[in-house]
Order: C-alpha cells, then structure tokens, then sequence
DNA sequence: TGGCTAATGGGGTAAACACCCCATGGTTCA
DNA sequence: TGAACCATGGGGTGTTTACCCCATTAGCCA
C-alpha cells in the first residue's frame, strides 16, 4: 500500500517534532519533508508533491494562508490541512478560500490530527466540530451538505466595522453614537449585530477579536525600561 | 538511577503530546502529569512535585507566569521552565521574576529541550541563546542598581492578574467569583483596584492591556490580501 | 415588483458594571 | 509598633449592557 505522503510546514521546531514522532507512530503516512516557513513550504511541495501538507497559519516570510493560495498553482492536488492555536471567523474563512480542506487546533488530539490527514486523503474535508459551527454560521448555504463553500462569509458591514473598532477602543454605546452622528438605539442595533454574526457575547472578547482581525492595533508594549 | 520527573503545562494538545512523544524517547525522564491551564498545573505539581515543569507562558484560567510563581509557593524545588512562541522582552523579564529557571522558545529542537530539562535539573539555568543575549541587555539594569523592575509601569497584585486575565477572557465577575471561590463582591473590588491602578475604566481597555503585556495571547494580525 | 439587506430608530427588562461607602484579618517593613 | 498594603466581604446607586419586541426608509437584484 502507498503510504499518504506528508509535508509538515511549521515554524516551531517543538511542534513540528511533535507532529513528526507522531506520524511517524502511524505507518500509513510517510513525511517527506519540512518546511519551517511559508515560502520554504511552497518551494518544497512543488518538488515533492506530497499528498497532504499540515500547514501552520502563523509563520514567517509568508503565512501560511498565502502559502496555501501559492501552492495550489503548482499542485493542485494536494490538499492543506491548516493548523492554528486560534479559531477567529477571519482565520476559517481565509483557511478555506485559500483552498484548505482542513482546518485544526492547536488543541487537536493526536487522533485527530492522523484522522484529518486520512479523511483529505479520502477526499473529504475534515474541521474541529467547533471550526464546523463557525462555518456553518459564516455560510449557511453549505450546512445542508458537503457543498463547496466559496467567500460568501460574514463581512461585517462597514458600519458594524466602526461601531465594532469603537467598542475595542472603550467607547461606551453613547460615545460612539455621538461620534458617529447617530442614535444609542442604532448603535446599541449593530452591537446586536456583531456578537449575533460573531458570536462573541462580551466586550472583551469583540476587543480580542477587533485585535485579532486587524480593526484595531494593539501595540505589544515593553514593561522593561 | 532515579529519572527526572516533569510536568508538561500546555493547553495546545498537539504541543503537549509532540513535547511527551519527544520525552518519553529519552530514557532519564518521566512524565508524571500534564496540565491544560495553569491552575490545573499548580494543583498537580502541589500533588506530584515534579522536578521539572515544562510551563507554558499563554495559558487559559491562569497564564505560565503567574502560575509559575504560586507554584513556587507550594514546591520550592520544582524547576520552572518557560515556553513561549514569542521572546519580547516583557516575557523573559517576567519569567525570570517568576522563578523560571529556563525559557525556551517554541523554535527550539527537541535536543535542547532534553538538554535544558537535564541542566536545569543540576541546579544551572538555561536560556535560547536570543534569550541569553537579552538577559544579558537587561541584567545590568537590573542587577547593578538593585532597583525593581516596573517600578515606571503599575505593578499588579498576583490576585489582580489573575482577575485581569479572566476579564480579558471574558468572564464576568460572577463567573470569575465561582473560579476563584470567592465572592462576586470581592471580585468587583479587584476589579476597581485595577482600574485605578492601570487607569483603564472600561472593559475594552482591561482586555488590550492584558493582550499588551503579555497576560493573555491574541492571535497574530494577517495581512492576507 | 417582491424580496432581501443595511441603516435608522423606539420600548422594555434583567443583568452586569463602575464607583462610592464601610469593615475585618493578615503581612510586611521601617 | 504602627503604617501600608493585601485579600476578603456587605451595602447602595446610577449607568451600561445584552437581548428581546417593534417599525420605517433606502437600495439592490433577479
């Protein structure tokens, strides 16, 4: 039996070792080689061609999502399973327009991990259940079946965008309203809005997610003088 | 020969298990728990005294920092070495404050953290060599004056963190009461400390402070075109 | 044209929060 | 041995949220 060949793209020596010891636990999967950043990745599938690449979304010269998109020009065939610590709407909905077929947690069992490289090898796409709720929100036209999903994804309006941004700067609903030139009802609406589309029902955790997506800067600051 | 027993304290479960498969190919160690937040951690290393912790820094509940130094209090021999994907300075300065007597970043081989876990059990400290050349930057700051470090920033009570990053996690002061047993009342008074200390008065604020300096982990900002 | 969404707004309620008052023990340190 | 700080609580008050109900206007597009 050909064995799944395997191509793990990851910075983090630890992890990657890990991920190695356990495939190399499982005897249908052969790794052919590693890449420690996203353009090594690109470079090394189009020379190995691997049926499968586990993909870290964070990684230096090129993410992991570019690097997705780039690969699928040289070979097609292989499929990208991402792997992330974190599960933000903007990360999945990047994951699968990029064109992976997997998306994981950092959280991810052991199991899991060989499960999801056995169900992309098979065709199939394989996503931790709580990815799976957040693509069922972010696009209910493939909650009925396997339909592909396409970038039909929950951009915020332009309007929950601002109102989201003066949330993570502290605005309380009144500031915002008088900034905006508008009601506190009407604020208090695209508030409504955002956690419904988000999910996310408290303010630290639409602060947390404007940080994360990039609506607000939040510069790393040095407690050392 | 008696093996050296660890602690790994990590919440990624792939993380954890590459770090356990990795250790476990060394004969001289022996894995005796493993924690997924850093109260779960400070229990089991109360319970099972490990020589070593391998503690990672961003951790749910209770961030490796924080609960390297209660540790500390329950097991003074217990050798801390920090995890981290990130080297800012913030972090090796508050490791180190901490009690950890190593950091090593998510780069590292899997022969150096074999290497570390075995130095730091003879009593010496190890540090990446990025790290190292830190340690030296800030030593001299911090060793020659005697002064303390954070003395320009707020220093925060270790209470007070721990409330800081449950409300940056998003809890409300009723969940973080049943998570720390204690009251709701007592909550809201740290809560009110930390407004005063950090003259931060909103939610949002608390949340990216807590991002800032290190206390809880917000994924990294993709510039994905 | 009918159906969809965005944006605007009003009403109401229960919960949570911010910010005051107060107190009791326990450290720590000068 | 106090002063200063910490952690723990109770009471109260006004503000702000989170989450329901409802409606109108405008634009898009199939």
């Amino acid at each position: 039996m050909k064995k799944t060949t395997v191509l793990l793209a990851e910075d983090h020596m630890v992890v990657r070792e890990g991920l190695r010891k356990m495939l190399e636990f499982e005897d249908d999967f052969e790794i052919v080689a590693e890449a420690q950043d996203g353009r090594k990745a690109v470079a090394l599938v189009k020379k190995f061609k691997p049926d499968v690449v586990l993909m870290d979304i964070a990684m230096p010269l090129l993410n992991g999502l570019e690097a997705t998109r780039q690969l699928h020009q040289e070979s097609p065939a292989t499929k990208v399973i991402m792997l992330s610590a974190h599960s933000d709407d903007a990360y999945v909905k990047h994951a699968t327009d990029s064109g992976a077929v997997g998306f994981l947690l950092k959280q991810t069992s052991a199991q899991d991990v060989c499960h999801a490289i056995r169900e992309v090898q098979k065709g199939k796409t394989f996503f931790n259940p709580s990815i799976s709720r957040q693509l069922r929100r972010l696009n209910p036209l493939l909650s009925g079946s396997g339909v592909r999903f396409n970038k039909k994804s929950v951009d915020l309006t332009s309007r929950e965008m601002e109102v989201l941004q003066l949330i993570a700067e502290g605005k309380a609903n009144k500031e915002t309203a008088s900034e905006l030139g508008i009601g506190v009802k009407t604020v208090e609406k695209h508030r409504e809005h955002l956690m419904e589309k988000l999910d996310i029902h408290d303010t630290a955790g639409l602060t947390r997610y404007a940080i994360s997506a990039g609506i607000i800067e939040n510069s790393v600051q040095l407690t050392v003088v």
